[in-house]
DNA sequence: GCCGTCTTTTTGAACGTTCAAATGACGGTC
DNA sequence: GACCGTCATTTGAACGTTCAAAAAGACGGC
């Protein structure tokens, strides 16, 4: 009943440990008839490696760490997970795993962290939702360990000096797409609807806006349902010109359309960002930030472009970032 | 630069090997000073245990596998993920992993269940979404390897002599909650907008409105916004007196949402299933499934009440399972 | 038949931990 | 003072794999 090992496998073949070994990690070395002897034994009795044994000798966990926030109950929990979703899938790809791990504060991730890393329980980790001065990244630099993080090293550095390796999504570029697509179809009074100024990535989704040569208020309000409505309200009835509005994320978005729908403003166009199943559901436009795209990226950081060992890219200009442009889905 | 052993640290504590394993793993069995001056040379040390040596050893992975589907885009995965996190968050707290993995076949499923169960890489696994004649649980059972499913062994058993160990949501109880809400609100004429028959998990929802005392239409549609709304539409037509719906999922309760708002009639009370965020920034009532507590009733089951070990209770009646009674959070 | 080269296979050791059993220290009892 | 029991600590071995180096085989040329 004990699950066989190598050496019974070894035994039953004819040959030696190694040989088994090398069947099933470099097939290619082996002498076809002798492989040919050795896969008959391993299927025979049902042979699998024993994880943890080899890792102990390699010293590779063939895992990747990701972090869990708890759960925030809103809308934005869904582009992290449909990132893990698909980091799950290019993981598995390469043969690799994802290992989930939850912590409530900066502090304790700090901590699990070390935990994993360095107890060889993970290969490297993914950290997301990075901040400005997150005193993860410093920490994780510091000692040299292998990450990447989905969200850019806000404020510390940029596109010209990476100071690690960091995926992330053009927010500019999508808010940019939204407002040109409501251009085209001959919208001018566009408005943008955001979070307060100081946010990383509130502040990139409006440049978006901004630059572009649309004309309209820029209304500012938390990440709340029922204040956005409120907030759109009150603008339309102040500016009643407006007829779209491009939104910092699809919470706002849907209570732009709920406060469109009540004025019986239905002609107004209303785009959203992060394209969750709940914009889906209602019918609206919402930039796609194509968490696929970011899974691979990610992967392509610390275990180059086809290495299913990780050995992350050394950290300079040009290679250790990766900015995906998002899509716009309309609807 | 190499990291620390047991051994350096035994050496710098002046003791053996054994005892610093002792202070990490049973410090109540190590003379107080002798554990302070281990717990001292571990500090300065940094040294952490390497999980893969210990895993070895034991012949555990303290890791328990659960399995993602291909992202189905929808509203459903909501669920799944908020399960997902919760499991993470109660594993962490018993000294326990979650590891991911990713198959689009029930077949893909089984080889990569094989892989991480026999190969010791996870102790035991979550399998979810089951379904009549599910080839997963049956190939589990046949090896006694250890798994718990979200989701009931539809048809096979049931209550009474479980085939294996699961948790799942008392979908009857969640509808009839809906219903019995509607009821003590004085409204008689409810509907029941649902799924074909045959899917264990939506017969089970409409349960529970068909055995309360309300009257009322059945619709029936497949699990999509759009087409709900025009059932609904066509439903509401026929029979005008409908003062309430309830829905078998959150994505259903959308569309009937659409076409009682387009008909006019926001009078007619709405009720979903999931809780999802997208309902939650409609304002509409649903049925929330605590995927905590799921998460806890899997971990119970398989590690016992206060477990920290894998070791699965024994599939006999009454203990086999948890039955999580969902809650109507009403808006 | 022997040598050199290249390919294939085998051998010994090591990865870092914990289990199981042995040893040592210390009081208490007869 | 010899013996016993309890508690604290140490010792040797084992978990199953792969690395690095050594050995054996195959093959052609002379």
């Amino acid at each position: 009943m004990k699950a066989p090992t190598v050496d019974d496998v070894a035994r039953i073949a004819g040959v030696s440990r190694q040989t088994v070994s090398n069947v099933v990690n470099t097939p290619d070395i082996v002498r076809e008839a002798t492989r040919l002897r050795v896969e008959a034994a391993i299927a025979e009795l049902g042979y699998r490696p024993h994880a943890a044994a080899r890792r102990l000798r390699t010293r590779r966990s063939s895992t990747i760490g990701i972090h869990l926030d708890p759960y925030a109950g809103g809308i934005s929990g869904v582009v992290l997970d449909r990132f893990v979703h698909a980091l799950t899938e290019r993981a598995g790809e390469r043969d690799m795993r994802v290992l989930l791990y939850a912590a409530r504060t900066p502090e304790e991730e700090i901590s699990r962290l070390g935990d994993l890393l360095e107890g060889g329980e993970v290969d490297a980790v993914v950290v997301t939702g990075t901040f400005h001065g997150d005193p993860r990244t410093g920490w994780l630099m510091d000692r040299a360990l292998p990450f990447v993080s989905f969200g850019r090293p806000w404020g510390e550095d940029d596109v010209e000096a990476p100071a690690h390796l960091w995926v992330d999504v053009d927010g500019a570029a999508g808010t940019r797409a939204a407002t040109a697509h409501l251009l085209g179809r001959g919208v001018s009074r566009i408005a943008f609807l955001g979070w307060p100024s100081g946010s990383g990535t509130g502040d990139e989704r409006e440049r978006g806006w901004r630059e572009s040569p649309a004309s309209g208020p820029r209304w500012v309000v938390e990440e709340n349902v029922s204040a956005a409505r409120d907030v759109v309200a009150a603008g339309l009835a102040a500016a009643p010109d407006v007829a779209g509005i491009v939104c910092a994320s699809d919470s706002l978005a849907i209570g732009a359309h709920l406060a469109v729908t009540l004025a019986g403003r239905t002609d107004i166009a209303v785009i959203g960002f992060d394209n969750t199943p709940a914009v889906e559901a209602l019918g609206l436009s919402s930039v796609e930030q194509l968490p696929e795209k970011v899974a691979s990226g990610a992967l392509d950081l610390l275990m180059g472009e086809n290495g299913t060992v990780v050995s992350p890219r050394a950290a300079t200009a040009g290679t250790a970032h990766v900015l995906v442009e998002p899509r716009l889905v309309v609807r």
